[in-house]
RNA sequence: GCCGCUGUAGCUCAGCCCGGUAGAGCAGCGCUUUUGUAAAGCGCGGGUCGCAGGUUCAACUCCUGUCAGCGGCUCCA
C-alpha cells in the first residue's frame, strides 16, 4: 500500500505496488509520456522500478517547466548514450573490444575500452559510429533491466542463472573487475550479512575462472539490454537508464583519449571515447557551437593573434614572456589588485627569487615537495670538491637533503613532534649547501615577521607581494597561462593572533568579492576544504581547527554566493577556501586560495607579545585569491574572448585617418589622447579605411576614431565602438578624450562613450 | 611523468601515403592610388621543412632517437 509524497507535498496512495511510470500516469498522460526516469528519496532510478512502500518520488524529465534541460535528465540520456556507443562501437570495431566502465560526465559521457592488439579505433570511424548510433536511437529499442544472484553454486557450471558465471564466459576482465568491487562493497557496507563465495569454472575448452571473493547473501548482480535479454546488446551496469533508446534523442562521439585501467598507468592502458548526448539535434547542434565558441577564446590562440605572450622554446617550457601589450593587461590587474590591498592595510614586501636549502627545510617545503620543484642549487666550489672526492650522485643527494642536528633539534621542538627524522640527521661537515628558486614566498615572508619584534597591538602583519615562484610542474601538465613552472602570485601572508582570523579571512573574501564584480565575473563560488575527521595527517589542536573551519564557513556563507564544503581537502596545516569562476560561457576556472596555518609559526618559531607580556605563536594565513598573474589573466582572456574593458585594453583607442590628407589632424588627436594618459595610436598606414577597419576590428580596439576633412574641419571625431558594425557618427574631440578617460578612471565594465 | 597525434616562411596551412633538395593566402618591403567606416592594384624579398642520427645515388617525404606543442591520464604544498 505505498504512498508517494510528491515534490510539491501532494500525496498519493495506491492499493498495490506501482511503478514509477504507473505514478506519472496517476499524474498526467503529458507527464508519464515525457518521464525519463525517477527519483525515489533523492536517488535516481528508472522509470520502471516497482515501488512496493511509502516514497518521496519525482519524475525526471527532459526539462524543467522553464524548458531548461534538467540536471538528471541528462543524466539518464547520457548514461544511456554511453550504452548505445559501446554498441555502436563494438558493431563497427569488432565484438572483441573489451568495455571496462562508462559513466556520464558534466558535458556528456565516455566509455573506456580496451581495444585488442592489432585493432584499432581512430577518428576515421567516427562517422560510422555515429551512423551506428543513429540506427540504434531509431530503433526505439527498450532498455531492459534484469537481475542475476552470483554465489548460487560452488561450480558456475551449475547453474546457467549466475551474474558471475555471465561475466567469467564473456572473459572481460575489466567487467568481472567492476562486479567483484560492487560485490565486496556490499560486503563492506553490511558487514553482518557478509558472506565468502569461491567458484570454480571449468569452460568448455579447459578451465579459466576461479574467484574467491567476499559479498552479502543473496547478492544480485544488476545488467541492462539495448533490447531484450539475450537478444540485443547488454551490460553490466548499476543504471539507471530512460525507459529506450529513443528517448536520448541526438548522440555522438567527439574524441578519443587515452587512459588507464583505475587510473593507474601501470595499469591496462584503455582508449577513452569521448561522447556527448541531447534530448533534441538541436540542443546538440547548440552545444557544438559553444563548444567552437570556446575553442575561439582559447587564450593562447588568442594571445597569439592580439600579441600578447611568447612561450619561447629556448627559454623553456612552461616561462612566459610577456610582451608589451600583454604587460599592459597583467600591470593594470596588479595595479588594480595592489590598490585594493592598500586599502586593506597591506604592506608591500620584496624578497628575492631565490634561497638557502635551510630555509625550505625549515619551512618543510625541501625535501618533501622534491618532486615538484627545480632542482637544488648547489654551489660551484662544494660541487667541485664532492666531484673530487669521488661523491656518487645518490650520495649527494642525501647530503643536500640531510639536516642539521641544530636545526631539526629546534623544529621537533617547537612541533612537538618527530617533524625531522633521525635519519636525516646529519653531521654538519658532511651536509651540502645549496640554494633553491622559491616554490612559495612565504618562507621569505616569515623571515619578515620573525626580523622585529611584534606587540599584539600591532597585530595583524600583512605582507603582500606580487611574488615570483618556480614549480616543476609535470610536462604533460603545462598548459598556456593556466598551467606554467614560473608564475606570479597575489600574495600575502597574514600574520594574526587566533581572535583575528574570522575578521582577516572575511577580508579576503571581501577584496576577491570587489574585483570579479569590477571585472564583471558575476558567477563564481567557493570550496570551503575541511578536516577529514578519521585522519590524523593535521597537525594543531583540534579546538583550533574548529574555531578556523568555523570561521572559513561563516566567511563563506556571508559572501552571498554558492559554496561546498569539501571535508579531506584542508591542507595539513590548516582548512582553506577555493575560488572557482565561471567564465561568460559558463567553463569554470579554479583560481587561488586562503588558507589557514597553525604550522609555520611553530617551524619559524615566530611570536608576538601578548597582553599578557608572554611570547606566542601568531596564526599564518596563507592567501592568493587569484592564484597566478598568469593564470588569472588566461582566464581573463578567455572570459573576453581578448575583448578587454577599455582599463584593461593594452590599446585603447587608434586613430584612423582618411586619407594622408588627415594625417596632421590625426596627430593632433592622438596628442590629445596621450596627454591625459589614454593607451592610443595612429594608423598611418597608406590604406583605405575600410582596411584600417577591418584591422582594428580583428585586434579588438575598444574606439576607433575615423578622421578626415570634415572633421577636422569641426574639431571632432567619428566614433566607431567594438562590437558595433557601424559609425556612431562624430563628436567633439575635447568630449571624446574627457568621456575615455572617465571610463577608463571606473574601470567601466562597457565601453559606453559615444556622441 | 605516461599514451596518442602534430611540428614546412612572422601567422594560417598545402606538399609527405607513392623519395628526385618546396608552394598558397595573410603579414613585411617598394611602387601606383588620396580614398568616409570589416581587406584597392601591381611588384619584390623571405624557408639548411623542430633538432640529431640512419637507410638511399638521392630524404620535407622512409626508419630511430630527441626536443617542443596539442588532446587525454596521473599530479597540483
Amino acid at each position: 500500500m505505498p504512498t508517494i509524497t510528491l515534490p510539491d507535498g501532494s500525496k498519493k496512495s495506491f492499493d498495490k505496488p506501482v511503478s514509477g511510470k504507473d505514478v506519472a500516469l496517476s499524474i498526467g498522460p503529458g507527464l508519464a509520456k515525457a518521464a525519463l526516469g525517477v527519483k525515489i528519496n533523492g536517488e535516481l532510478k528508472d522509470l520502471s522500478t516497482v515501488i512496493d512502500h511509502d516514497v518521496s518520488l519525482s519524475i525526471v524529465t527532459e526539462r524543467d517547466r522553464q524548458k531548461v534541460l534538467d540536471k538528471d535528465g541528462l543524466f539518464l540520456i547520457r548514461h544511456s548514450a554511453a550504452h548505445v556507443m559501446a554498441e555502436a562501437i563494438q558493431d563497427v570495431i569488432g565484438k572483441d573490444v573489451q568495455l571496462a566502465y562508462g559513466p556520464p560526465t558534466d558535458t556528456g559521457f565516455f566509455y573506456d575500452m580496451y581495444v585488442p592488439e592489432g585493432k584499432k579505433i581512430s577518428s576515421d570511424h567516427f562517422e560510422a559510429i555515429n551512423k551506428r548510433m543513429a540506427e540504434i536511437i531509431k530503433e526505439n529499442r527498450e532498455f531492459t533491466r534484469y537481475e542475476l544472484p552470483v554465489g548460487v553454486a560452488e561450480s558456475m557450471q551449475a547453474h546457467k542463472e549466475d551474474g558471475m558465471r555471465k561475466l567469467f564466459l564473456e572473459k572481460n576482465k575489466y567487467k568481472i573487475d567492476n562486479a567483484m568491487r560492487a560485490l565486496a562493497a556490499m560486503a563492506e557496507k553490511n558487514p553482518a550479512a557478509a558472506d565468502r563465495i569461491a567458484y570454480k569454472y571449468q569452460d568448455p575448452d579447459g578451465s579459466y575462472g576461479e574467484a574467491d571473493y567476499k559479498t552479502v547473501q543473496g547478492a544480485k548482480l544488476t545488467f541492462y539490454a539495448n533490447g531484450a535479454p539475450g537478444k540485443n546488446w547488454e551490460d553490466l551496469c548499476r543504471g539507471p537508464h530512460v525507459p529506450s533508446t529513443g528517448r536520448i534523442g541526438a548522440a555522438i562521439v567527439t574524441s578519443l583519449a587515452s587512459s588507464y585501467w583505475h587510473g593507474d598507468e601501470n595499469s591496462d592502458r584503455l582508449i577513452r571515447v569521448y561522447g556527448t548526448a541531447f534530448p533534441t539535434q538541436a540542443e546538440l547542434d547548440e552545444y557544438l557551437k559553444q563548444k567552437e565558441e570556446a575553442s575561439k577564446r582559447d587564450h593562447r590562440v588568442i594571445g597569439k593573434h592580439l600579441r600578447l605572450f611568447h612561450i619561447d622554446e629556448d627559454v623553456g617550457q612552461g616561462l612566459i614572456l610577456w610582451t608589451p601589450r600583454g604587460s599592459v593587461v597583467r600591470k593594470e590587474l596588479q595595479t588594480f589588485i595592489a590598490a585594493e590591498l592598500k586599502k586593506q592595510g597591506y604592506t608591500e614586501v620584496f624578497t628575492p627569487h631565490i634561497g638557502r636549502l635551510e630555509l625550505y627545510k625549515t619551512s618543510g617545503h625541501f625535501p618533501y615537495y622534491k618532486d615538484s620543484q627545480f632542482a637544488p642549487i648547489v654551489e660551484r666550489q662544494a660541487l667541485a670538491e664532492l666531484s673530487a672526492s669521488g661523491c656518487t650522485c645518490a650520495e649527494m643527494m642525501n647530503r643536500v637533503e640531510g639536516v642539521s642536528e641544530r636545526l631539526a633539534k629546534g623544529i621537533n621542538e617547537r612541533t612537538k613532534a618527530q617533524t625531522i627524522a633521525p635519519d636525516r640527521i646529519m653531521a654538519d661537515d658532511k651536509l651540502v649547501e645549496g640554494f633553491m628558486l622559491k616554490p612559495m614566498n612565504c618562507p621569505h615572508h616569515a623571515k619578515i615577521f620573525g626580523s622585529s619584534p611584534h606587540s599584539y597591538r600591532d597585530m595583524p602583519v600583512r605582507l603582500a607581494e606580487f611574488g615570483t615562484v618556480y614549480r616543476w610542474e609535470q610536462s604533460g601538465e603545462l598548459n598556456g597561462l593556466t598551467r606554467v613552472r614560473g608564475f606570479t602570485q597575489d600574495d600575502a601572508h597574514l600574520f594574526c593572533t587566533e581572535e583575528q582570523i574570522p575578521a582577516e579571512i572575511q577580508g579576503c573574501l571581501s577584496l576577491v568579492k570587489t574585483i570579479f564584480n569590477v571585472l564583471g565575473m558575476k558567477d563564481y563560488r567557493v570550496r570551503v576544504g575541511l578536516r577529514d575527521p578519521d585522519s590524523s595527517k593535521y597537525t594543531g589542536s583540534a579546538e583550533s581547527w574548529d574555531k578556523a573551519e568555523a570561521a572559513c564557513l561563516a566567511a563563506a556563507e556571508s559572501l552571498g554566493v554558492a559554496f561546498s564544503k569539501e571535508p579531506g581537502e584542508a591542507a595539513f596545516y590548516g582548512p582553506k577556501i577555493d575560488f572557482v569562476v565561471k567564465d561568460v560561457i559558463g567553463r569554470e576556472w579554479q583560481l587561488g586560495t586562503v588558507q589557514v596555518d597553525y604550522q609555520m609559526g611553530n617551524r619559524f618559531d615566530l611570536s608576538y607579545i601578548g597582553p599578557d607580556n608572554k611570547a606566542h605563536r601568531p596564526v599564518v594565513i596563507h592567501r592568493a585569491p587569484f592564484g597566478s598573474m598568469e593564470r588569472f589573466c588566461g582566464v581573463l582572456i578567455e572570459h573576453f574572448a581578448g575583448a578587454f574593458p577599455t582599463w584593461l585594453s593594452p590599446e585603447q583607442v587608434r586613430v584612423l585617418p582618411i586619407s594622408d590628407k588627415t594625417l596632421d589632424y590625426g596627430r593632433k588627436v592622438l596628442s590629445a589622447l596621450q596627454a591625459v594618459g589614454v593607451r592610443a595610436t595612429l594608423d598611418e598606414s597608406n590604406e583605405r579605411i575600410q582596411a584600417k577597419v577591418k584591422v582594428a576590428a580583428d585586434e579588438k580596439i575598444p574606439y576607433m576614431l575615423i578622421v578626415g576633412p570634415r572633421d577636422a574641419e569641426n574639431n571632432a571625431v567619428s566614433v566607431r565602438v567594438r562590437g558595433v558594425e557601424k559609425d556612431l557618427g562624430a563628436m567633439p574631440l575635447d568630449a571624446f578624450v574627457k568621456a575615455i578617460a572617465g571610463e577608463i578612471e571606473t574601470k567601466s565594465a562597457v565601453l559606453s562613450v559615444k556622441p
